[in-house]
RNA sequence: GGCGCAUUCGUCUAGGGGUCCAGGACGCCGCCCUCUCACGGCGGUAACACGGGUUCAAAUCCCGUAUGCGCUACCA
């Protein structure tokens, strides 16, 4: 049987990262599988629901990589993949005819009441029947509601946390189609993963203890009822579920800081699964050949922004000037832009801190600089500087300066002088004069480094 | 309240009865490289929540406690 797993975001603002490794999970089991990826706009909540949230979680589904053999754009012969765009009512009705389901006419104060009521008397705040036991069948406002008698247990096997029972009496009739006519969350979401023909299912932990309902309805449609994976969540610093408090948590938050979709991509599997052989860095040929749900932890994992840099760092360093450049030009773009990031690359851990590293080429401010040490460069100038090495050598000794105090003033002179562009220019051809030895040329160009 | 899930260095994790006085990575500290800052290399710091069992032997299995989180909605 070919694997089929979904994703299914709610298209309630951009894509979050606690989704993104839900969906890098999945997509990464797809692959793994040679299976197919599918993703499903669950936008059954229209309250909140909006198309341009839509369109800016599928855009950052796209930015990761996470390409989608089935859904929306990509078409697939299960379409729709919108759950605005399926019929669900009928199978609600299969189930009242079959007396599994049935009407109910209470109003949500009337609930409200009896919750609280119930609550406090310390009794489970269940609903009470009353539709069930006087069933009726008129055009009143009503929703329909599932009936679950009180025998016996659920049991799922899910493949990341093993077996997991629930006792059928500690749930409610619970209700699968509101009074405005729309399907609840538990109830399309099975009639969508059947109909999809999904083979697992791939989500948050949040949804674990709602799987008993689900799999209530597989059984009463006599569905077969698809493998589970509740991955668990993701929290912020002080434990509790990353949210906005935390600072960036959108995918394209991420993206507008210089983060690498690749790097993104990386450190959310770490987050919860880990490499057989330990690894850190790895790229998505690695992460599918090598992905599997047994490896995937149980326990929440928190969010840690000095890996995920450091990680992006590993990514932009690996990477040529020629590779990074169009990425960086994004934020930040001059005609020398590719020899510039030669250069600084390696002291830059996001794109975007390419601009601050580059400055002291773009707009230094002329500094205060002894006029004897800036006729000492001038009058070395003139000897040239094709041996980096021996050039600052005589400055040296020509000013008694060495380290900070020597290249913090020698580059202010120069890019002073107007040479910063053509310097940085140079660097590369001067490295290749010196014979590759990043040692020997290195003084020069690292001077130019030397922002601070 | 009820039900469910979880608990190894500060953080991400390896570990699925003996090979663990617990390994790797980030961070932090130190050293090396270096005429500055990085990069890189080397080394160090630091953890099995607690209490009972089971067993010749438990981080690993079972039970309980504590703590955290989730669900218990006509949200998803």
């Amino acid at each position: 049987m070919t694997v089929r797993v979904r994703f299914a975001p709610s298209p309630t603002g951009h894509l979050h990262v606690g989704g993104a490794r839900t969906a890098i999970f999945n997509w990464l089991y797809a692959k793994h599988h040679r299976g197919t990826f599918i993703i499903r706009v669950e936008d059954t909540d229209q309250a909140r629901s909006t198309r341009e949230s839509e369109t800016m979680v599928l855009d950052d589904l796209r930015w990761l990589g996470l390409q989608w053999d089935e859904g929306p754009d990509a078409g697939g012969p299960h379409a729709p993949y919108r759950q605005s765009e399926r019929n669900y009512i009928d199978v609600a009705k299969e189930l009242i005819e079959r007396d599994i389901a049935y009407r109910c006419y209470c109003s949500e104060e009337e609930l409200e009441l009896k919750r609280k009521a119930a609550e406090a008397e310390g009794r489970p705040p269940h609903y009470d029947l009353k539709c069930w036991l006087h069933r009726r069948d008129d055009h009143t406002p009503h929703a329909i509601r599932f009936h679950v008698p009180n025998d016996g247990d659920v049991t799922i096997n899910d493949l990341i946390r093993g077996e997991v029972t629930w006792k059928k009496d500690s749930l409610g009739d619970f209700i699968i189609f509101r009074t405005d006519g729309l399907p609840t969350y538990n109830f399309s979401v099975v009639v969508d993963d059947h109909h999809m023909e999904i083979t697992h299912v791939i989500r948050a932990e949040e949804h674990l203890t709602n799987t008993h309902r689900q799999v209530l309805v597989y059984r009463a449609m006599q569905w077969p009822v698809p493998e589970f994976a509740h991955v668990s969540l993701i929290l912020g610093q002080d434990r509790t579920k990353l949210s906005k408090r935390h600072g960036a948590t959108s995918v394209s938050a991420y993206a507008d800081e210089g983060y690498l979709p690749d790097a993104m991509v990386n450190y959310l599997a770490l987050l919860g699964w880990s490499a057989p052989d330990g690894r850190d860095v790895f790229d998505r040929a690695y992460a599918i050949e090598n992905f599997s749900l047994q490896r995937v932890n149980s326990a929440p994992a928190v969010f840690d922004p000095q890996k995920f840099e450091w990680l992006n760092g590993q990514y932009i360093h690996a990477m040529s000037a020629a590779e990074l450049r169009p990425m960086v030009a994004r934020f930040f773009d001059v005609p020398w832009l590719e020899e510039g990031i030669d250069v600084v690359k390696t002291s830059v851990h996001r794109l975007t801190e390419f601009r601050e590293a580059l400055r002291f080429v773009t707009d230094y401010s002329a500094p205060e600089v002894d006029r004897a040490f800036a006729e000492a460069v001038a009058a070395e100038l003139k000897n040239g500087v094709d041996d980096v090495k021996a050039f600052n050598e005589r400055l040296k000794n020509a000013t008694g300066l060495k380290g900070k105090a020597l290249f913090q003033p020698l580059r202010m002179i120069l890019t002073g002088m107007d040479h910063g562009p053509e310097l940085v220019r140079a660097i590369p051809l001067l490295q290749h004069a010196s014979e590759v030895d990043p040692s020997v040329l290195s003084p020069l160009a690292r001077a130019e480094r030397c922002i601070r």
